[in-house]
DNA sequence: CTAGGGTTAG
C-alpha cells in the first residue's frame, strides 16, 4: 500500500496537476499514514512540483518530524517557486529548531539558492561548510557550486571547483561553458566543448546563447552551422530563441527570418518564448508589420508579449496603437509591469500626450504599486521636454531619487535649443560642466549654449577642455540591408567601386533639396575648419552614403532598411527628410537610441531624438 | 522520498 501510494504520488509530480494528488492526500490522512515512511516528504514535494508552494510548506512547518530529506525538500521547493530567499531565510532553523546537519542534497539546493540570488558571500559560506562536513567529495554539490560561481562572475574559482570534480559528465561541463561563453571568454568556452566526449544540445545551447549574451553574434551563428552539422537534434526551442534575439540585435532582418523558418519547420511556432522573441526582434529589425502579425499569431500572450509590442510600437513612433493595445492588455486582465510602463511613457513622449503620459506614471504606483526607476523618470523627462514643459522637466531632474547622468542633462540642453530657452540653458550647460563631460555631442550642445547667450569665454573653456581631454568621436557607420547583401559604410569613407555614382546621385538631390528649401546645419560638425569643409564633412556621412547605396541597388519602391552604431546627425535627419520626399520612397533608420520611419517628407520620432 | 547544466521585453 505504502509502495503503491508513492509510486501514484510522484506521477502526480510529473504530470504537474495537483487534483489526483489532493486526493490521493486525503486519502493518506484517512487512514493515518500522513507521517509513515516517506510518504510525508514525498507529499511535500508532489505540492512543490505541481506549484502548490503553500501547500507544501504547511506540511513541512506541521510535521512533527523531519529529517535531513525534508530540508531538501522544501528547500528545492523555495527554488522552484522563485523564492530562493526563503530557502536562505529558514536553513539557520535546520540546526536551531531540528538539531540536524546538513546533507549534499541540502548544500546543493542552497548553492542554487545563492546562485539565483547571485549572493556570492553567502555562496561562499555555503562552500565552506561544505568543504568541511563529510560530504565534501560530492560532485552534483561541486558542479552547483561551479555554476554558482559562474553567475556570479568569479569564473577562476569556478574553474578551480571545476578541477576538483572527479569524475566530469554533460552537466558539470555545461555549467562551467555556460560561465566562460557567458563572460565572454570564447575560446576557453569552446575549448572545453570540444574537449567533452559526449556532447548534447545543453552543451551546445549553453556554449551558443552565452556566447550571444556577451554579444558574440556572429561567433554564435557559425557554432550554430557546425552544431548541425554535428548531428545535434534540436528538440527544444531554447537554443532558438537565443539566435532569434542574436539577429534582433544585428538588426539582420533576413538572418532572422531565416530562423523563424527553422522556428516552423522543427514545429516550434507555439513555444511562448520563441513568439515572444520574435516580435520583438521584427520590431528591431525595423520591419513592425511582421512584429505585428507575430504578436497577434501568438495564442497565449503573457506579460511579455504585450510589452515587446507595446515597446516597439513606442519606438517606432506608433504611440496610439500602443496605447490602444495597452488597452487591451488590460481587459484581458494582466498587470503591467515596470517595463510596459517604460514603453507606455516612452510613446506618450513620442505624441506630447502630457497629460496621458503623466497618469501613467501616477497610475504605475497607485494603481499596480511598481517603483519608478531611472528609466521612467527619463522617459517622464523626455515627455515634457519635447513638449516644450521645460520647467516640469527641470523640477523632475532635480527631485527624481536617482543620480542623473550626462546624457540626461544633455537632452534636457538640447531641449533648451530648441524651445529658446536660453537662461535655462546656460544653469542647465554650467550643471553639465560641473558633472565632467565625455561625449563629443555633449561638447557641441555646451559651446552652442555658451555662443547663443554670446558667453564667449565659456565657449572658449569648451573648445579648450575639448582639446585637453582629446574627446575622440566613435566612428560612425551605417549599414543598409539589401534583401540577403548588407553593405557597410563608414563616415568619409572614399574607398568605396560606387563612389562615383553615389557622389553623383546625392549631389543632384542636394540640388533638388536646396531649391526647395534645404540649408546644411554645419553646427552639427564637431572639428574647426571652415564652413565649405564642414559641408563637406555632412555630405559623406555614413548614413547619406547608404541611403544612396541603398537607391542605387534596391529593389525600386522598397523600403530602405538603414542600421547606424550612434544617433543620426541632425542635418542628416533634415536630409533624409527631403530624399524621401523627392524620391517617393520610405526609408528606415534605427539609429543608437530609437527609429526613424521618413515617409511623405516627415519623421516618425517628430524631430526630436 | 531529496540534489546539478541551456531561452523572452527596458
Amino acid at each position: 500500500m505504502h509502495h503503491h501510494l508513492l509510486q501514484s504520488l510522484r506521477l502526480c509530480a510529473t504530470t504537474g496537476n495537483p487534483s489526483h494528488g489532493k486526493t490521493l492526500h486525503a486519502l493518506i490522512l484517512k487512514i493515518g499514514l500522513d507521517q509513515y515512511g516517506a510518504l510525508p516528504n514525498t507529499l511535500i514535494s508532489m505540492y512543490a512540483k505541481c506549484g502548490l508552494i503553500n501547500h507544501a510548506v504547511q506540511l513541512f512547518d506541521e510535521m512533527p518530524q523531519r529529517d535531513p530529506v525534508s530540508w531538501a525538500s522544501i528547500l528545492t521547493a523555495y527554488n522552484r517557486a522563485n523564492l530562493p530567499n526563503r530557502s536562505i531565510s529558514i536553513f539557520p532553523n535546520m540546526f536551531v529548531h531540528d538539531h540536524l546537519q546538513p546533507d549534499h542534497f541540502v548544500f546543493a539546493s542552497l548553492v542554487n539558492s545563492c546562485a539565483a540570488l547571485n549572493a556570492l558571500k553567502i555562496g561562499r559560506q555555503v562552500h565552506a561548510q561544505f568543504v568541511m562536513s563529510r560530504f565534501s567529495s560530492d560532485d552534483i554539490t561541486k558542479s552547483s557550486l561551479v555554476d554558482m560561481y559562474a553567475k556570479c562572475g568569479s569564473l577562476d574559482v569556478a574553474r578551480a571547483v571545476f578541477d576538483t570534480i572527479r569524475s566530469k559528465n554533460t552537466i558539470s561541463c555545461t555549467a562551467m561553458i555556460s560561465g566562460y561563453a557567458k563572460g565572454g571568454r570564447k575560446s576557453e568556452a569552446i575549448e572545453l566543448l570540444k574537449d567533452m566526449k559526449v556532447q548534447n544540445l545543453f552543451s551546445w545551447t549553453a556554449l551558443i546563447s552565452g556566447l550571444i549574451q556577451s554579444e558574440h553574434f556572429i561567433t554564435a551563428f557559425h557554432l550554430f552551422i557546425q552544431m548541425q552539422k554535428e548531428g545535434i537534434k534540436i528538440v527544444d526551442s531554447f537554443i532558438l530563441s537565443s539566435l532569434i534575439g542574436a539577429s534582433a540585435n544585428l538588426a539582420a532582418l533576413e538572418l532572422g527570418k531565416q530562423v523563424h523558418c527553422l522556428v516552423s519547420k522543427l514545429g516550434f511556432e507555439s513555444s511562448l518564448y520563441v513568439c515572444n522573441t520574435l516580435v520583438d526582434m521584427y520590431a528591431k529589425c525595423s520591419d513592425i508589420l511582421a512584429a505585428k502579425t507575430a504578436f497577434h499569431s501568438t495564442v497565449k500572450k503573457d506579460v511579455i508579449s504585450w510589452t515587446s509590442i507595446i515597446v516597439g510600437l513606442a519606438q517606432h513612433g506608433k504611440a496610439e496603437e500602443a496605447l490602444s493595445l495597452y488597452n487591451d492588455m488590460i481587459s484581458t486582465g494582466l498587470k503591467p509591469n515596470e517595463v510596459t510602463f517604460v514603453g507606455l511613457i516612452y510613446a506618450c513622449s513620442h505624441v506630447g500626450l502630457v497629460n496621458k503620459g503623466r497618469d501613467l506614471f501616477k497610475s504605475m504606483v497607485d494603481d499596480y504599486g511598481l517603483n519608478p526607476n531611472l528609466q521612467h523618470y527619463t522617459c517622464l523627462l523626455d515627455l515634457y521636454s519635447r513638449s516644450g514643459h521645460l520647467d516640469e522637466a527641470e523640477n523632475v531632474l532635480n527631485t527624481m531619487p536617482f543620480e542623473v547622468d550626462e546624457a540626461v542633462w544633455a537632452s534636457l540642453l538640447s531641449a533648451c535649443k530648441r524651445f529658446g530657452k536660453t537662461r535655462m540653458g546656460i544653469r542647465v550647460a554650467n550643471r553639465l560642466m560641473g558633472l565632467g563631460v565625455k561625449d563629443p555631442s555633449s561638447y557641441i550642445l555646451l559651446s552652442n549654449a555658451y555662443a547663443g547667450a554670446s558667453m564667449w569665454e565659456s565657449v572658449a573653456k569648451v573648445r579648450k577642455l575639448m582639446a585637453v581631454i582629446d574627446v575622440k568621436k566613435e566612428p560612425g557607420y551605417s549599414c543598409v540591408h539589401l534583401g540577403k547583401e548588407t553593405e557597410v559604410f563608414y563616415a568619409g569613407e572614399t574607398g568605396h567601386p560606387m563612389k562615383n555614382e553615389m557622389r553623383v546621385l546625392l549631389k543632384d538631390l542636394e540640388e533638388e533639396m536646396r531649391k526647395r528649401g534645404y540649408v546644411p546645419d554645419v553646427s552639427f560638425v564637431l572639428h574647426d575648419m571652415g564652413k565649405q569643409e564642414k559641408e563637406n564633412q555632412l555630405f559623406w556621412h555614413s548614413e547619406r552614403l547608404a541611403v544612396a547605396y541603398g537607391l542605387l541597388n534596391g529593389v525600386p519602391g522598397s523600403v530602405i532598411r538603414v542600421v547606424k552604431n550612434l544617433r543620426v546627425c541632425g542635418d542628416c535627419h533634415t536630409v533624409l527628410k527631403f530624399i524621401c520626399g523627392i524620391v517617393g520612397r520610405e526609408i528606415v533608420v534605427r539609429d543608437a537610441s530609437r527609429f526613424h520611419h521618413f515617409k511623405d517628407g516627415k519623421c516618425s520620432c517628430s524631430d526630436f531624438w
